[in-house]
DNA sequence: CTGTTAGCGCGTTCAT
DNA sequence: ATGAACGCGCTAACAG
């Protein structure tokens, strides 16, 4: 491997001088530059990044942790920021946390041991007391997940309206019993989904059966055991369901049709996240389109900032607004065509 | 930041020590060496990993080239990578080539860099040639992808074979005319698709029409297309179609259904890597699965045994197979009924 | 404009 | 069993 001391040998110059051109620093000849140039070119030259990252205090590098590369939502997310970032001439780490409060810390890790120059949470799994005590060592921007006392950057989008306006669209189809599902129960972002949830159904002087929550569904196969129990529920069934996550809204329309059940007729269903299962299902499903691009922008915006001002600590809301994509898992067809566009 | 230098001072001895302590070496007494932990516990220090890596010329990184990470065998494949890697005290890398062969290059430049200790290439998006001249600066392991002239590891399927099963299947179910379709032209991996393909049909006495091929297909939105070329194109259409891609494949068969057409009566469809849509989509897809968590841990165990050894050059391969998993797209479910299990 | 020098934080001889 | 000293490759004063 040919170092920086080689390049200035064969160069007939100093080290400083090639480091100089390296950086693009001004006060350098052009003839000397030219040398310089030809030198590296000759031996290949390329900088250890090692050797820089000691020397500068920087990596150049952003570590993002999300729960797992297949969920298509954050892998969404990810093509984004990863774009934004070498716009930036930063690289992205992609770190996979599993829903694992341990392989969190493991990653936050990166921070102390100068890895990388600032984190990206997506979805915390530790309680914000222990995830804050980071923010000695660089930068945390919470994107997608938020968490009220919190004094970091939070880029999200407004869950609880997403919550409020799938399920008035329910209502608004002449539902009265809704049931509601999302995934792990202990995150702020689920939380406020169902705050919105319950808000449209008392609005509506409705009330939330507790025996129509299902609180643990991730998968596809989570949607086909949440119909089964509905199916085989005798009476008092819900005639529609609110759901966190397309799959397992995919998941149902898929069991349904196989128990011969007519959606939305006798079941409305909504997803979230537009993902392209939707569109191949067969009802295509109602769902809540998240400004996925615009927020890992802003994202990668905010925390090339905080890189730069050295500023770890400080609250700064940016909030994202929810779109619904109605399509006939709860419309009829007919009802759909006659919508002017 | 703490540095190894106040943990000495802190504990009254000298760096030394202390590196031992941290690296476990032996010849370090009790007492000192309980001494030296409590010092770091309280200074809450953590070794500074871009001085390490100078020090030892490793990172201890190793990074994963994929095209994309929204590609669901790709992400599957890194679950299953990043657990053997850390089984192995690595961290992983993921990096997104997004079909780029610039890109591509760009993270090969990490192992010149010293950035990293390997790299997997999963799907080579430059020749060879070009590729071949990274291995100076450390190992790289094919893994899915594979190259006649590669002389380092690789890891990958019989996709040969592959072709081949799923073709003849699709022969055995009394078709005649069978359309190709896969995803970028130059790849290896389609080219052997394609060689099964061909082989299967002229064993059965069957021609390849060239208006039946379509190499361009990666999404849903291609396996729509495509439907409806085949749907539109007058008299001579194939009767079953082979594809790459699950998603293609689910792509057909939804909007299949949208046009009435009848799976597998009026078009039987394969798939490709037995993903979750397979199983929701209606019909289910018939599909190859291939062994990805086998093909994970055999290339990382063949990484940690090149890095170990610092050998960077030899060619050895290692084949896995396939497993062709039949379902209602290519066989009615009353013949499906009847297979015992 | 260019070169000399002094570390960044760590691991490892080589002494003792 | 322990410590002093050197250097991994690079950049930033400082001096000219």
């Amino acid at each position: 491997m040919a170092t920086i001391e080689d390049v200035a040998r064969r160069a007939g110059l100093s080290r400083t001088t090639v480091s100089r051109v390296i950086n693009e620093h001004p006060y350098v000849s052009i003839t000397k530059k030219k040398k310089v140039m030809e030198a590296m070119e000759e031996l290949g030259y390329v900088p250890n990044s090692a050797a820089r990252s000691l020397r500068n205090q920087r990596t150049g590098v952003i570590a993002v942790l999300i729960p797992r590369v297949m969920n298509p939502f954050f892998s969404q997310l990810i093509e984004t920021l990863e774009h934004a970032a070498s716009e930036s001439f930063h690289q992205l780490i992609i770190c996979q946390t599993q829903y694992s409060a341990k392989k969190e810390l493991t990653y936050l890790n990166l921070l102390k041991t100068k890895q990388v120059d600032g984190v990206i949470l997506t979805s915390a799994e530790n309680d914000w007391s222990v995830i804050e005590e980071y923010l000695d060592y660089g930068p945390i921007v919470l994107c997608n997940e938020f968490e009220e006392r919190a004094n970091v950057p939070m880029v999200f989008m407004d869950q609880k309206e997403a919550g409020y306006k799938a399920t008035k669209h329910l209502i608004e189809m002449g539902h009265r019993k809704i049931a509601y599902c999302c995934g792990r129960y202990r995150s702020n972002v689920a939380s406020a989904r169902e705050e919105g949830f319950s808000k449209a159904l008392a609005e509506a002087g409705l009330v939330f059966d507790e025996r129509d929550a299902f609180r643990e569904a991730i998968t596809s196969e989570d949607g086909i055991d949440i119909f089964n129990s509905i199916r085989t529920r005798g009476s008092n069934r819900p005639t529609a369901i609110f759901t966190g996550s397309d799959e397992v809204a995919a998941g149902i329309v898929s069991e349904a049709a196989r128990s011969n059940w007519s959606i939305p007729r006798d079941l409305a269903v909504t997803g979230f996240d537009n993902q392209v299962i939707t569109e191949l299902m067969n009802p295509r499903i109602t769902t809540v389109e998240q400004p996925v691009c615009e927020m890992a922008l802003k994202t990668m915006e905010v925390m090339m900032a905080r890189i730069r001002l050295r500023q770890f600590t400080g609250r700064e809301m940016h909030k994202f607004y929810m779109k619904l994509i109605i399509r006939e898992s709860t419309k009829m067809q007919a009802e759909l065509a006659r919508i002017p566009y």
